[in-house]
RNA sequence: CGGAGUGUAGCGCAGCCUGGUAGCGCACCUGCUUCGGGAGCAGGGGGUCGCAGGUUCAAAUCCUGCCACUCCGACCA
């Protein structure tokens, strides 16, 4: 028997360990048995309990390791999805000057919500709440031609609303992170097309995080128009009441293999999902639901994840964002906005994704794929059962939290079902000392007892 | 911003009414025993009692002011 070297104390590790899987003796979960009193919602409570994010001031969170991961996951899908649909990332800044803000008048019309402060040299400056603005600035800096059009860039980051209530812990927070793009585009048939491009990578998007997000109709403000939509995903402790066509649970988005750039079958996806009937209680039409037969009609509470909508020459007309035409005229550029608040949606999937005993993410999303339990640190058979798991997996790219620690079973189990690992191989004695271990499927609570060299398999094909 | 409420150890709470050396459970540390659904026993560490004034011989406790946070409503990615 080999002699039992403690490498727990080695990092960071020699011997190749894959950083993305992590032994919990060596990792910071500061989980939580009793809730904290302020929480009231079921996504708050658990990611306190979780140990996924710490409030640090109303509506303003630290994100701890495990959120850090699942944010990360959800970002890159996003990212991914916009790339994807001809958007192009970039980074402004956190902080912007005041300036920006008077040319399109909204210094004065944003209200206190808008965080304002003075820099040193006494500067009106403010921490951004979106970046209609700032984006225009860099556009009409540097586009001068419809040849650059259509344009779409955006980034994921950092804003802040001062809200004046923030609640629900990061669900309505008041710094908050946010993919925001903004399209660029000669005319108002332009940037419909570049509309239709959202919306179809929006449905994509919110697919792969695993929620079935609706497109309801939003209102367009003095716009008007039919360039807004808001994404609703349906959860019972949802913010608004929504009422939609049943028919939308069964519709699938399109695959990766889409044109984005084939105008025509973007408009026709998104016909096809603006077709049936959805809408937000403001937005309601009770005349037009009601004329759905009685078992299609979907009454139930949503939570807004995203929001996307044209709105011309809002920004364009009054920062001078023009671009000179094919005919050799000037022309204001007409543009979008499209938004995804990553941070809400960690929230919104445990509201989507959870039962009593704690979170169940969806694979796409979640902080490890493999809860690796071993009942029995010592055990010579579970030891090196869990060791060659451990090593394994991550191997093959799958994410491994390897709980190598002397708690009690009971325990372990309680911590990887509230931290919502989508499985859990568990190498107890009695099925160590045959070589197999239980996989436990945390979305339906199915066990399977399997030999190790299955559970590798079973992993690594899926 | 209107209404309600709470601040005592990392989390959940008691103590306050009736002033007198700050306590319980969980978590944490040590030891022993346990070991497949949040173990048991024993020992231990940790607190400016939100802050500032005031009253008093003495304030977590009484008085005044402030701050923070939460909940309900109106508003929003």
């Amino acid at each position: 028997m080999a002699v039992p070297i403690d490498c727990r104390r080695c990092w960071p590790p020699s011997s190749g360990e894959n950083p993305s899987s992590m032994r919990l003796s060596r990792y910071f979960l500061p989980t939580l048995r009793e809730t904290p009193k302020e929480a009231e919602i079921v996504s708050h409570r658990l990611m306190l309990r979780a140990g996924m994010i710490r409030q640090q001031a109303a509506g303003i969170y630290s994100w701890l390791p495990l959120g850090k991961r699942v944010l990360a996951n959800i970002e890159q899908i996003v990212r991914e999805e916009q790339n994807r649909a001809g958007a192009i990332e970039i980074l402004m800044p956190t902080i912007q000057p005041a300036d920006l803000w008077r040319e399109s008048g909204r210094y004065d019309d944003y209200g206190k919500e808008m965080l304002r402060i003075e820099d040193r040299h006494e500067r009106d400056m403010l921490y951004g709440p979106t970046n209609e603005e700032m984006v225009t600035e860099i556009f009409r800096a540097y586009v001068s031609s419809y040849r650059a059009l259509p344009l779409n860039l955006y980034h994921i980051q950092w804003k802040f609303r001062d809200e004046v209530r923030p609640r629900f812990g990061i669900m309505r927070g008041r710094e908050f992170l946010m993919k925001d793009a903004y399209s660029f585009d000669i005319d108002q048939e332009g940037a419909r097309a570049a509309y239709h491009r959202m919306f179809v990578s929006y449905l994509r998007t919110f697919e792969r995080l695993g929620l079935k997000a609706i497109p309801m109709r939003a209102d367009t403000g003095p716009i008007g128009g039919d360039l807004s939509h808001e994404f609703i995903i349906l959860a019972d402790t949802g913010e608004s009441e929504v009422f939609c066509d049943r028919t939308y649970l069964s519709m699938n988005a399109p695959d990766a293999g889409v044109d984005y750039w084939d105008d025509a079958a973007m408009a026709k996806i998104v016909e096809e999902f603006t077709t049936p009937y959805a809408a937000t209680d403001e937005m309601h039409d009770e005349a037009a639901y009601n004329a759905l037969p009685e078992a299609d009609r979907l009454s139930a509470r949503g939570i807004e994840v995203g929001h996307i909508f044209y709105f011309g020459t809002k920004y364009s007309e009054p920062m001078n964002a023009r671009v000179q035409g094919p005919d050799g005229k000037e022309h204001t550029v007409h543009m979008g906005s499209y938004g995804i608040g990553p941070t809400r949606l960690v929230a919104a999937i445990i509201e989507a994704f959870h039962d009593e005993d704690g979170i169940k993410w969806p694979e796409a999303v979640a902080p490890f794929h493999v809860g690796l339990i071993n009942m029995k640190p010592g055990d010579a058979a579970c030891d090196e059962i869990c060791e060659k798991l451990y090593n394994a997996l991550p191997a093959s790219g799958v994410d491994v939290l390897y709980d190598d620690t002397d708690n009690r079973a009971g325990a372990k189990f309680a911590t990887f079902d509230l931290i919502g690992v989508p499985f859990q191989v568990i190498a107890g004695p009695r099925s160590a000392a045959e070589g197999k271990v239980e996989i436990k499927n945390r979305a339906d609570g199915s066990r399977d007892t399997v030999t190790v060299e299955e559970a590798i398999n079973r992993f690594v094909a899926a």
